[in-house]
RNA sequence: CGGAGUGUAGCGAAGCGGUUUAACGCGCCUGCUUUGGGAGCAGGAGAUCGGGAGUUCGAAUCUCCCCACUCCGACCA
C-alpha cells in the first residue's frame, strides 16, 4: 500500500473530548474515527487490524469444531417476547418500529435468533453436539459510553454457541473453549495481562468465566491470585470472601481490568422457551443444553493499544499489525532511491509481507519517522541516499532504539523469520 | 437516567463586562528553497460563531428553549 494514496492521514491535534488513550492513539494514527457517541468508523488501517484479529479467532474457532454462519442484525420482536427479554433487557434494546408499531430489535446478542433456527435441524441425539459461530455487529443501548472503543453502542462480536445433549458434554466443551480463548489472547499479544476471571454464573453454573485484561482504562475490578494466575470479579465477591476459587489463597491483588471475552454455560435457559427438544436413544425427549462464548473485537483491539504503546504511539504485536513492514522512503525526489525502494517493496510483497510504503514526496524524514512510530508497524525499513550508498537498508523494530544496516538477504531473514 | 461542563474553518484554539476586517497554530492550495526526527520564506482559499426564538440601534458575546459531545455517578446476560 502506498501511503501517499492512503485514505486516512495522521493528525497531531484531535478533539479534546477524546480522553481515552486507546481512542486518542487510534484516532491520531488514522485507524478509527468517531462519528457519534459510542460509534466509531473503522478506517482502512484499523480495519486491517480488525481483520487480523478476526482471522486469529476464526482459525481457533475452526479448531474447536465451530462452523461459521451469519445471522441478521434485525430480530423479530416475538422471539424476544418469548424469552421475556423484550421486557427484561428493555433498557439495552434498540427497538425498531415499522409504521407506529414496534416490530424488530437490533440484536444485542443472538440466542433469540439462533435457537429457533437450531430447532429446525436438531431433533435427535445424533444431531448433537453442534457448534456455530459468527462475526456480527451487536447493538447495546448503553446509557453512557466511555473509554473510547472499549464501550460503544455498536460493535463487532464473535459469538460462538454450542448445543449439547447433556451437561457433561457441555462441561467438556466449555473447558476446551476456555483453553482456546487463552490461546487467542496469547496470539493477540496480551497473554501476560489477561486473566481468566471467575464471574457470576447465572442459573445454570456456579461461575461463568471472563477474560479480563489489566488496564487502568478498564471498568471492572478483579482480584488476582498470583499463584494460580486466575482472578475473581469483584461483582461476585461477598463481603469478606476474598479467596482464590482455585487454591483458596486469600492474598489477592485488586486491579482494574477490561472484559475482552467471556464464556458462559447457558444450560436450558434458551432451549426451554423455544422448546429445543431432541429425542434420546430411548425415545424420550430432552432439552438441549447450551453454552455461549463471546469476544468483542473493537474492545480487544482497544485493549491491545492500551497495553502496547509508548510516548510516540502504538506498538502493534506483529500478529495483529495493519502491516508488517513500514518502508520509509527518505529523499523521495531522488530517482535512484525511489527505484531502490520500489524494488524492495516488490520483493517483500512477493514474499507475502504486507508493506506500507511511505512514498510521500512532501514529507521530510522527521515527519515520516514520527508517523511511523505513531502508527506502530513492527518493522521500520528505511531506504535513502545514505542506505543506497552502502548498498543496504536500515531496519529497526518498533521497540528498538537504534536501527541496523543490513543487506537484502539479512533483511528478509529478519522480517520473514517472525 | 441524575449531577457538572463544553460547542467558534477539516482539526486544535483565542475572543464571550455587546459595535463588527472573528486572532493564532496545524492541515489544505500556489511558488521558490530545503531534505535522517514533525523544514523555511512569500502568497492564498476556507467560518450560516451547534440550532431556534428573544432582548437591543447593534449579539460569537446577554436571556430562554432545543440539540450534540465530554466527564462523574447510577446502570451494564
Amino acid at each position: 500500500m502506498l501511503q501517499s494514496k492512503l485514505f486516512s492521514k495522521t493528525s497531531k491535534d484531535i478533539s479534546k473530548d477524546e480522553v481515552s488513550l486507546n481512542a486518542q492513539l487510534l484516532t491520531k494514527a488514522g485507524l478509527v474515527d468517531k462519528s457519534a457517541a459510542g460509534v466509531y468508523n473503522l478506517l482502512p488501517l484499523g480495519w486491517r487490524v480488525m481483520k487480523k484479529i478476526e482471522n486469529i479467532i476464526r482459525e481457533e474457532m475452526e479448531l474447536v469444531g465451530g462452523q461459521e454462519l451469519f445471522l441478521p442484525t434485525l430480530h423479530p420482536k416475538k422471539n424476544w417476547e418469548k424469552t421475556d427479554r423484550w421486557q427484561s433487557m428493555e433498557e439495552d434494546l434498540y427497538k425498531i418500529k415499522i409504521g407506529n408499531v414496534d416490530k424488530l430489535v437490533l440484536g444485542p446478542t443472538h440466542e433469540e435468533v439462533l435457537v429457533p433456527l437450531a430447532k429446525k435441524f436438531i431433533s435427535s441425539y445424533k444431531d448433537l453436539p453442534q457448534y456455530v459461530y459468527q462475526f456480527q455487529n451487536k447493538f447495546r443501548r448503553e446509557k453512557r459510553v466511555k473509554s473510547g472503543i472499549l464501550r460503544t453502542r455498536e460493535f463487532l462480536m464473535k459469538d460462538l454457541y454450542s448445543f449439547h445433549a447433556d451437561q457433561e458434554d457441555l462441561d467438556n466443551y466449555y473447558e476446551k473453549v476456555k483453553k482456546t480463548y487463552q490461546k487467542i489472547f496469547q496470539r493477540c499479544g496480551i497473554k501476560d495481562q489477561t486473566y481468566l476471571t471467575y464471574a457470576s454464573g447465572g442459573t445454570f453454573a456456579k461461575y461463568s468465566h471472563e477474560f479480563q485484561t489489566l488496564t487502568l482504562a478498564g471498568e471492572d475490578l478483579i482480584y488476582i491470585c498470583d499463584k494460580c494466575k486466575v482472578a475473581i470479579n469483584k461483582e461476585i465477591i461477598a463481603d469478606q470472601d476474598y479467596k482464590c476459587p482455585v487454591c483458596g489463597n486469600t492474598k489477592l491483588k485488586k486491579k482494574k481490568a477490561v472484559e475482552v471475552g467471556n464464556i458462559f454455560k447457558l444450560g436450558v435457559k434458551f432451549s426451554k422457551p423455544f422448546d429445543l427438544f431432541y429425542s434420546k436413544e430411548d425415545g424420550q425427549k430432552e432439552l438441549a443444553v447450551m453454552g455461549c462464548y463471546g469476544i468483542g473485537l473493537q474492545r480487544l483491539m482497544g485493549s491491545i493499544v492500551e497495553i502496547k504503546n509508548d510516548e510516540r504511539g502504538i506498538i502493534w504485536p506483529i500478529s495483529v499489525a495493519p502491516f508488517q513492514v513500514h518502508l520509509l522512503e527518505l529523499d523521495p525526489r531522488d530517482a535512484q532511491v525511489k527505484e531502490n525502494a520500489q524494488k524492495l517493496y516488490q520483493i517483500l510483497q512477493q514474499k507475502g509481507i504486507e508493506v506500507l510504503w511511505d512514498d510521500r514526496a512532501d514529507k521530510l524524514a522527521g515527519a515520516k519517522f514520527a508517523d511511523c512510530d505513531l502508527i506502530g508497524i513492527p518493522y521500520r525499513v528505511v531506504a535513502s541516499k545514505k542506505t543506497l550508498k552502502e548498498g543496504k537498508y536500515e531496519i529497526k523494530g518498533r521497540e528498538e532504539k537504534d536501527g541496523q544496516m543490513v543487506g537484502l538477504e539479512e533483511l528478509l531473514k529478519i522480517v520473514i523469520g517472525k
